[in-house]
DNA sequence: CGAAGAGTTGAAACAGGTCAATCTACGTGG
DNA sequence: CCACGTAGATTGACCTGTTTCAACTCTTCG
């Protein structure tokens, strides 16, 4: 597709705020963004943190052509940039492209259900372990699932960011990380988690899910299995 | 469209489970419907409760024609009942379809951003306030906002299950709405609920959330806004 | 080396969940 | 028409998980 530009930003780069008048939107090449909005009364409420993969902004042209969300880049990305004004024209040319667009979204739609199942049947130890789920191998890839501990993994961003993400306090999430260090046989030193049973964690996070670990999607951010 | 059919049935009729091969969708023209999910332990996780004018079962085009969750009738329903293989065919056939079905996904994706966030930043007593609010010609009609108190509304549905649709206990449902009335300048009994200040309501319910109510959108069935 | 920010820990308050008992409205059968 | 049974709704007492606020530690980076 012609007309595209790659953008790279740092950390704390504000793509887009909530509101404003919408041109382009974008694909994550690499790194992590942060969809927010703002209360009324001044906090954040945080919407999705995106990994590669993923596109953003785009839902501008089903808004009046306005942001329904602020973006912002929390680790280092390279994205591309693209013309919501082409996106809209190729959404009403090209039967192909809508029919690929409402399948993300059907796929989107679906983890947001799972999603708020999530944030009500499950406390806070066990969204920490769905969470480290979800960036394990074996997330993607059921044959992963029985070979391959211990497995280690990094957390992605901030931890501060993550009980964000996971709607809980920084401080409950310390303390949640330490109950589930308790129940599941994990070690964790700063950003780097050691993962020695991963059936455990299964169980222990997944108790309360209303499907079966691993889910197998690759676009898949919101759910745990 | 050729093909389609009416269907009535009561309170407590299931219209498929999840998981279940699908052949059907429909589209709701008066009544209730429960969209919910089992969790593995073995309780009922409520994806929404929609009414008149929703459609439901459609993305089980997205899911390998396997329903994505459980539906069940809640309050007598007229619902029109349609192929999906043939929507299927439609919505790669016709552009004009799947764009207009794009764009139903994406009010109800918006809508989801907006449950999620509700469900972390406001407390019962304000999820409460919102979902009446949702009921009042205001929410749909801002004209509507400074005329017209006190505003006497109904609730469509036994008590339970708006808790249960809140994301709570029967019992917290039952305390919060005292709590609300405390605060609010409302009244209730049974199940009608008279408003005498409407702003004061929306004051109280709305400081959390991270747009300004009425929003306008006559399919909104989740935002208080 | 020191400042700043992230992360952790403790104590107290609070919201919501759980369990049990009671109350109410309403439809049924006598 | 009234007594009864049932399901929904409410209330009370108690418990647990999360938040809040404050203090402290650790890491990083100039």
């Amino acid at each position: 597709m012609e007309g595209y530009s790659i953008e790279r930003h740092n950390k704390g780069y504000i793509a887009f705020i909530y509101g404003e008048d919408a041109h382009r939107y974008y694909i994550i090449r690499r790194g992590w963004v942060k969809l927010y909005r703002e209360t009324l009364d001044g906090s954040q409420a945080i919407i999705d943190i995106l990994p590669r993969g993923h596109i953003f902004g785009e839902t501008a042209v089903f808004e009046h052509n306005t942001y329904p969300y602020s973006a912002e880049i929390i680790e280092p990305v390279d994205m591309i940039s693209l013309s919501l004004k082409k996106l809209n024209i190729l959404i009403q040319d090209r039967p192909d492209f809508a029919l690929s667009m409402l399948k993300s979204m059907a796929r989107y739609r679906k983890q947001q259900d799972l999603e708020i199942e999530h944030r009500s049947l499950q406390n806070a130890p066990q969204r920490i372990g769905c969470f480290i789920l979800r960036l394990t191998p074996a997330h993607t890839d059921p044959n992963l699932r029985v070979k391959a501990v211990p497995v280690t993994i990094n957390l992605p961003y901030d931890k501060t960011l993550i009980a964000a993400r996971l709607g809980m306090q920084p401080e409950t999430f310390s303390r949640a990380l330490t109950k589930l260090k308790e129940h599941t046989n994990i070690t964790v030193k700063g950003a780097t988690i050691e993962i020695h049973d991963l059936e455990a964690l299964i169980a222990y996070a997944c108790s309360a899910c209303t499907s079966d670990f691993p889910c197998q999607d690759l676009n898949c951010s919101s759910c745990c299995n």
